[in-house]
DNA sequence: TGATTATAGTAAGGCACCTAATCATAAGGT
DNA sequence: ACCTTATGATTAGGTGCCTTACTATAATCA
């Protein structure tokens, strides 16, 4: 597994190329860039051969053990994406079987979602396994080595929000 | 802005509802994961007021100073990108008059493309601009901070890919 | 009561990625 | 020379995200 992508490299050889100054820090940052993406991928292969995406298997973990279902905007707001967007994922677990959608008792705009026996089965398993996929990434670090990790996430974070409301870019160069 | 994005608080929430143990490995990965979409989102805001997408920064940086033009299966392989994505792009940074195509001198499969000058020059402003930006991320990181990121990242790529070989999901749970 | 505002779920279209297929061209083999 | 294999760029279609718009319904206001 490679530490950098394809596109990182190139750019930083361009940033080399040109004599910037601080590849260092460019390369440290495609590096949890680079480190993220191979973990999305990872997930998705995991996940690839019950159908699911990342999007949907977070939904099947919402709906796991609510049998009074969830309605849609509900799914949404804890998904962290669009109500369009749930529509969409759920056409996919409805077709695959995992999901049924019903009308909603009280409010006739509202659709309730529920996990069906099958999806049911399969939230169960593949949440213990990939919760156990996703701390076995972290194997072996101690308490200490979290913590300054953890730590210097913080502090990156913090500079990119400063850098968000005092360093604008400006279209002007266009 | 949050250390955490809101599926991964949902998940996280199910995690603590289910008593599995070690929450905090998955915390960590979590927060590794939101800072960098973070990071892309902020990207994606900084190039959004030109048009451009990632990708398109990419291709841009690429034909940096490329007066004799790159063929798209060139630019592909260095973006890490497939040739049919490349063509999407380019069709574009084409539209938006960012770069132009020209027929191959010599292989007639082939087409050159080529920054047209105001793309020349917004590759020029840009790519400080970006580059700046990314360093300005890891402002105030002592080397032994860069070392320390550097090292915990790398532990963490070596967990996964191990996991990728020895702990393979199987779908008999489905 | 009727008008206005807000909410719910979905449709339509866009974007950026992918895979597979296609057509044209080039290279290699017999 | 002809056939086979390989390569290049694009097309077609799919996915998952987005935004906007739409229709139906509910809530609020005068």
């Amino acid at each position: 597994m490679e530490s950098l992508e394809q596109k990182h490299i190139s750019m930083i050889a361009e940033a080399q190329r040109r004599g910037r100054g601080d590849a260092g820090g460019i390369r440290l940052c495609f590096e949890v860039l680079a480190l993220a993406s191979a973990i999305d991928r990872s997930c998705a292969l995991r996940l690839a051969p019950h159908r699911l995406s990342e999007g949907k298997f977070v939904l099947l973990c919402l709906l796991h053990d609510r049998s009074e279902g969830l309605a849609p905007h509900e799914l949404s707001t804890r998904a962290g994406v669009t109500r369009a967007t749930v529509t969409g994922l759920l056409d996919g677990l409805e077709r695959d079987g995992y999901v049924s959608r019903q009308a909603h008792r009280e409010d006739r705009r509202k659709i309730l979602v529920t996990l069906t026996p099958s999806g049911q089965v399969l939230a169960d398993a593949l949440f213990d396994e990939h919760s156990q996929w996703i701390a076995s990434l972290f194997n072996e670090f101690e308490p200490e080595d979290r913590k300054t990790l953890s730590n210097l996430l913080a502090r990156v974070r913090h500079n990119l929000a400063e850098g968000k409301h005092t360093d604008t870019p400006s279209a002007e160069g266009a």
